[in-house]
Parts: structure tokens; sequence; C-alpha cells
DNA sequence: TTGTACGCGTTATCAA
DNA sequence: TTGATAACGCGTACAA
């Protein structure tokens, strides 16, 4: 059997209230005895136990991340920011992962880790009407990180603006024929990262007068396998573009792959730009969208404790911006097209 | 007020104890009633406070990970393994970064998350004596991963064989001048990661007739940046080795950088040999030793269950080999040397 | 300032 | 097969 309060409480000689006042850093207790209970609690090297202690204070000090986890790096990125900002806080991270719909929506509408967390952080998940409404009901302080949904503070990057930055700076390069292997998301139209991909595509091909060729376009799962897949199909059309638009670094360095099979040199006869600045993307010197991955967990998490603290803030809307990284992956047109 | 099992108790007209009874799937009960409660759990929505379960039943459905999270590759990859097996058996996976050592005595003989699991993983962080005991007195159902301590079932590579191959290979390749970057890892001597891959590069130095040279070798953190310095160091030498063999793929990549930066060519000039087989050695065709990461974690979790249903079974040491993958980062020993 | 008794939402025990 | 009731370990009014 562990020890528990009473242990400390006999030992030190006062009752079960006193040890929970000096355990809680209550000040209406004296020193003296103060020190009798630290010490009682020293020699029996007690906890208390935090099962326990949730049951009447509700305070779990963990929160909850709900998070395809194994798709993309991007998320681990995430991760980290949100592991550190949460370390700094005491606090400590559950992990959810989802793996399919049946699994993101028993995790919505069941909230199964009501209880067990403070506060829930959804990562790239963004919850449609129904979900959105039984979370708001259940009262959980929920974050959304990459995904937006007007219930709650929403953390978005700006997917117009980078999409926009990338096709712009590949008509700069002079690219005139430019393929876009877009991401698959579901959820919302507004924020959806891929559509906002898409309009953002279309705003610089159009500021440019070049018009979009549907032939050009495709969107995938975010694999580096699925990137590989549509990199070929691209490429190997009858009149394959000069430069490549993919909505994440790990499909963009499928296209890599799929270039360096089919004897294309990077960045002399295709460039490639990718989307979120991960480390991969950097050893690999490809160009890219970088995303402020790290930032917005740490953002998210505090955002997510103001919330617990003053459960009726309303949602906001935070936007961050991306930058693009020029590396070696992309190039001027090439001269001589082939045929 | 959420709702409770008196409430649906009430609803369903019967005892709060049948209705724990439906819950948890007692068969001492008649269908009709276990069919209104059913109807009177789907019609409040209710879902049992798991905390108040954990409370009584010691279950929490949970597993906390003790992991240093940030610096290597290698621990998503467990990771995942982990989360996998996890995902299967219906638990939840608590993360407990460590970050410095202060951190990791604090789990380690607090064991602050005693009752919030049922069990703990622990990757690459062998106890020492001290903290082995405290753990295994607090009865904590512990499996170790990449480390080893008598005191638990430990899942170890063969990390001298590993090491011996990659050097044995590299002999084999006509190179003589072998430099060994290793990583730094405390805790036993025994099965100690870094130990061990340096008894195997003595292995294969020993067998070939080869003297072992000091300057050659060196130990360093194992960030990529880590990697990169001691490559450039060891490459600066009056008379610099001509294959490297690296304790981890992250660091291998900073070799690489250290020998692209100096204009060293890879493999013609140079060959470089890494350890763990990530994801990026694929990509950046890098020559490495695999460890079944994946595997390892999926392992981990089911000993860990094996464990806690069975408390007295008794530690095992388990064995992993490592493989060798052969890729674009070696070759043969360059014919003329540089001077 | 301190001790006692109650409540938190379950599971488990025991009598009915 | 069921219902009532006692734990579980802690926080917290309330009384002293």
């Amino acid at each position: 059997m562990a020890i528990t309060i009473y242990d400390v409480a006999r030992l030190a000689g006062v009752g079960i209230g006193t040890v929970s006042r000096v355990l809680n850093k209550s000040n209406s207790v004296k020193e003296s005895t103060r020190k009798k209970v630290l010490a009682a609690i020293e020699e029996l090297n007690f906890t208390p136990d935090p099962i326990a202690r949730s049951m009447t204070s509700g305070q779990t000090d963990s929160v909850g991340v709900i998070v395809p986890f194994f798709t993309r790096p991007f998320f681990i990125e995430v991760l980290r920011g949100i592991e550190s900002a949460l370390g700094q806080l005491g606090k400590e991270l559950v992990l959810y992962n989802v793996e399919n719909n049946a699994q993101r929506d028993n995790y919505f509408t069941k909230l199964p880790m009501r209880r067990k967390v403070e506060g829930i952080l959804i990562i790239s998940l963004p919850p449609d009407e129904t979900n959105a409404l039984s979370i708001k009901e259940s009262g959980m302080p929920t974050v959304l990180v990459d995904g937006y949904n007007p219930m709650f503070t929403s953390l978005v990057v700006n997917n117009i603006d980078g999409a926009y930055h990338a096709v712009s700076y590949l008509i700069k390069k002079g690219h005139r024929r430019i393929g876009f292997i877009n991401g698959i998301v579901e959820g919302n139209f507004k924020f959806n990262q891929a559509n906002d991909r898409l309009i953002g595509v279309h705003r610089a091909l159009n500021e440019a007068g070049l018009s979009f060729e549907p032939e050009l376009v495709t969107a995938i799962a975010w694999g580096r396998e699925d990137g590989k897949a549509a990199g070929l199909k691209l490429l190997n059309m009858k009149k394959p573009p000069t430069a490549i638009f993919v909505a994440s670094d790990l499909q963009a360095l499928g296209v890599l792959e799929a270039a360096k099979s089919l004897g294309i040199t990077v960045p002399e006869q295709l460039s490639i730009m990718g989307y979120d600045g991960i480390e991969l993307s950097e050893l690999l010197e490809l160009s890219t969208i970088q995303q402020p991955m790290f930032e917005m967990g740490t953002i998210a998490v505090n955002k997510l404790f103001e919330l617990i603290k003053n459960p009726d803030k309303e949602a906001e809307l935070i936007r961050f911006n991306t930058r693009l990284v020029e590396r070696k992956s992309t190039g001027a047109r090439p001269i001589a097209k082939m045929s």
C-alpha cells in the first residue's frame, strides 16, 4: 500500500487538513508546524496521489494533443513547440493519435479524455459543425492549431499568401508552366489549408496573366511516396512543367526523387518548391515556404492556458505568416525546353 | 455539472451497481435490464469519468514514456512503434520529456506519474543504481528501451556487433585509416551504447591487424552540428581518415556537410557510415547500421503489458540485431591519398 | 491556526 | 441478478 496523506499527518502529529494546506502552499499555517510536516513528507518520500487530487480539484496538470502523429514531420515540429511550452508550465502532454475518421469522431464526440486533461490542442484536424458543437458543449478548453473553426481560438497560417509567394517567385524566375501538387485536407472551406493554397496559386497565376491549367494540378496524400507518384505523373506528360510547387516538403522530396529517377536535374531542368520548412528541407537544399511550426506550438499552449484561466474568453483568430526560403532546388526556367 | 452514474441509474430505474456492471461487461446482469441501462447511457450520452474510475480500480489505461524527445530522430521512430502498439491496446500515451539530468532524476525518484500511468517505458535513459532501486521499490512496471539494467526488462541493440560490422565493412572496402565519431551516453557500462560501439570498433580493427589511433576517435553530443564540428576536425588533420564511422545518422549528416564544405567528395574521397537507419538516411543515400526502431517500440509495449498482467515476471534481456545497409556514402579507399 | 467530516464518481463487497 | 454501502486519497468547508 502506498503512503497517503494520513501517514504524513500521523508522523507529523497533525491533521490531514494541515498537511494538505502545506502541500498547497496555503499560507495559514504556522511556520513551525509547516516544518514538521515538510520533514514528515521528506522522511516518507510522500508524493500526493495525482488521481485523488484530480478527483476533488479537477486539476490534472496535463493537456491532450490530438494529432495525426504519423503522417508528417510538420506535426513533430509543432509538438516540439508544445512540449517545450508545456514543460515550462510543469504540465504533462497526453498524445491522442488519430489515424482515421472514426477515431477522430470518437475523440471529438465522446471526449474520452474529459477530466484527464485540462484542455486540448487539436492539430490540423478542424472539427466539423457537429463535432465542434459537442466539444463546445463539453466545456473543454480547446485551441485549434493549423485549423480553423469560429467557435474556437484558432491558429492559422496564411496559406493563401504562402502559396501566392511560392508561385510568384517561380514566375519571377521565368517559369510559365508550373505544376502544383496539393495535399488533401478535410473540413471547413474557410482556412482550409489545401483550398487556400489553391487560391494562392490561382492568384499568382492570374496576376501574371497566366492561365490555370487543370492538368498541371493534382491533390494527393501527404506522404513522400505520394509525392513521388504525383511527380512522376507530371514529369511524364508530353509537355511537362518546368517548375513544381508542392504542398509539403515531404511530398516535395518525393518529387525530387521522381526527377532523379527520370534523370531530370534540379534546378537546371526542373525547379521544385516545397512547403513547411521541416529540418529535412534544409539538408536537401529544398527551397520552401517556411511555417513557424515550433512557435505555433508554444503559442497554442499559451493561448490554451489563457482559456483555462478564463473560460469565457472569446475565440481568437491568430494568423501566422510564412517566409520564403530560397535554396538550391529552384532556379531560372531552362532555356531549351525538352520536348 | 457533468452527468454521473447516478443519473443513468435513476433514468434506467436501477441501482448504480447495475450500471457499473453493464459498463464493465460483467455477465451477471439480465439482458432486459442491460438493454434499459444501455438505452439510458445512450440517451444521456454518458461516459464514465476516467479519473473516478482510476480512483478505485487503479486502471488508467495509459502508459508513460520517458524520453529525451528533442535530441534525435531515433526517438521519434521508437515512439511511432510505441504509439502504434498502444493504439491497438486502446491505451493512451503520456509523454515525459527529459531535457536534463535533474529532470530525469526527478522522474525516476519521485515517480510523479505514479498512478497516472499503468507502467512506464524508458527510452535510452538507463537509470543508475539509486534510481533503479527507487523505481523498483515503487512497484511501477517498467521496461527499458535501448538501455540496460538488470532489474528491468531491457531491450538492447547489439551495438558491439553493429559497430563491428560497420568498421569491418569499411576495412573490407580497403580503408586503413578509419575515423570514429561516437556519441555520449551515461549510465551503466554494460550495454552502454557508446561504450559498446567503441568495443565493436576495437574488435574490427584488431581482427584486421590495424592499430587503434586515439586521434581518430572522438565522442560528442548527438546533434547534426556536433557531427559537423567533429567531422571538420577529423578532416582537417594533416593525415585525415579515408572513412568515418559515426554513431548516429544525424551526426553523420553533419559529417556529410563538413565534407561538402571542404570540397571533399563522398564516397570518392571519403566514405561515411552512419548508425540508426532513420528515414533521412535513405533520402540522403547514407550507408548505415539499421536499428529496428519501430519494432523495439512495439515489443516494448507488449513486454510492458506482460509485466502489468504479471508483475512478478522476472526481468528479461531482449536483444535486437542491426543490419548493415549499403548506400552511396561508402566506397573503396581512394587510390591516391591527398597529403 | 488547526482538526474533522464530507464529497468527488467510480468499483467492489456483501446481503438480499 | 440486484441494490446499498464502503472504500479509494485528497481538498475544503466548518467548527473549534
